[in-house]
DNA sequence: TTGAATAGTAACTAAATGTTACTTACAGTG
DNA sequence: CACTGTAAGTAACATTTAGTTACTATTCAA
C-alpha cells in the first residue's frame, strides 16, 4: 500500500468520482448482463428501487463521462440504447478488485460495525 | 467484466459504500504516507480543505467499519492516533486498481466531458 | 494566567439524492 | 378513430447527506 496510496492517489481519486454515487455500479452490472447494451425502461426494470429521475441522472453522468454511449433508435420500434463505450469496457479490472475485496471482507466489515455498535463507550453517533 | 460484473457486484457494492464518500481514501493516504498511524489536528493539517467536523465524520466511519483503529494516548503527551486495522491494510490490491485505472483514463474521462459539455445538442443539464 | 494546541461537538447551511406526478410521442387494439 | 399501453423522459418538491463556522473542555508551556 504504501508506494501505491500515495500523494497522488489523494489528488486523482478520479474513479470513485465517476463510480462513487448510489447507482452508477449497479446501472453498469445491468448493462453488462445484457451484452453491453440496454435502454432506459428495461434498466429501469432491471435495478430494483431506481427511480426514472436517478436513472436519467445516472446516465447522463456515465455518458458524461464517456463509460457509456446513447443511441436514439430509428427503427420501427422507438427507443434509447445505451452502452458501453470502450473506455467504459476498462472499468473490468479495478470493478474486478473492488469485487474480490467485497467478497473476502464483507464479514469482517460486518462484525466491526456490530462490535463497535454494541460497545458500551460513547456511539457518538457514526451509525446512521 | 461479463463474470465480475455480476449481480453480485449490484448486491453487493460494501467497498464503494466505504470509501466512495468525499474524504475516506484521502484520510487513509495521509494515514499511510505517515507510517499508519496518525493523530486528528495531523491529519487535519494533512488534508487540504477538510474540517474538523468532515474528520471526525469520516475517522468514526472508518473505525466503525474497522479499517482504522482509534487509540487515545495516554502518555505525557495527549492525544488521539489513528492507525491502520489488518483490514485496513487489505485495501492495497483494490486501491491499487483504481489508481491504476486513473493513471490510464483519466485524460480520456475529462475529455469526453470537454466533448459532451461543448456539444449543441441538448446539454439537459449533467455537467452539475 | 495567558495563550496555544489537542480533540472534538453543536447549530446551521448548502448540496446531492430521491419521490411523485406529469408530459409527449408513438404503436396496437376494438 | 378513440383508448390503452409503453417509451423516455422532465418539473416541482421533499428528504438526506455533507460541509461550514463557531464554540467547548482539557492540557501544557512560558
Amino acid at each position: 500500500m504504501s508506494e501505491h496510496f500515495d500523494r497522488s492517489v489523494r489528488q486523482e481519486r478520479v474513479l470513485l468520482d465517476l463510480l462513487g454515487d448510489k447507482w452508477s455500479i449497479l446501472v453498469l452490472g445491468a448493462i453488462c448482463d445484457h451484452h453491453g447494451a440496454r435502454r432506459f425502461n428495461a434498466l429501469a426494470r432491471d435495478v430494483p428501487g431506481i427511480s426514472q429521475r436517478s436513472l436519467a441522472t445516472c446516465l447522463r453522468r456515465l455518458e458524461r463521462n464517456g463509460l457509456i454511449h446513447r443511441r436514439v433508435i430509428d427503427g420501427p420500434k422507438l427507443g434509447t440504447e445505451y452502452s458501453f463505450t470502450d473506455l467504459g469496457y476498462t472499468l473490468d479490472p479495478p470493478v474486478t478488485a473492488l469485487l474480490a475485496w467485497t467478497k473476502l471482507h464483507t464479514d469482517a466489515v460486518r462484525a466491526a460495525q456490530v462490535t463497535y455498535d454494541a460497545r458500551e463507550e460513547a456511539p457518538r453517533d457514526a451509525e446512521a
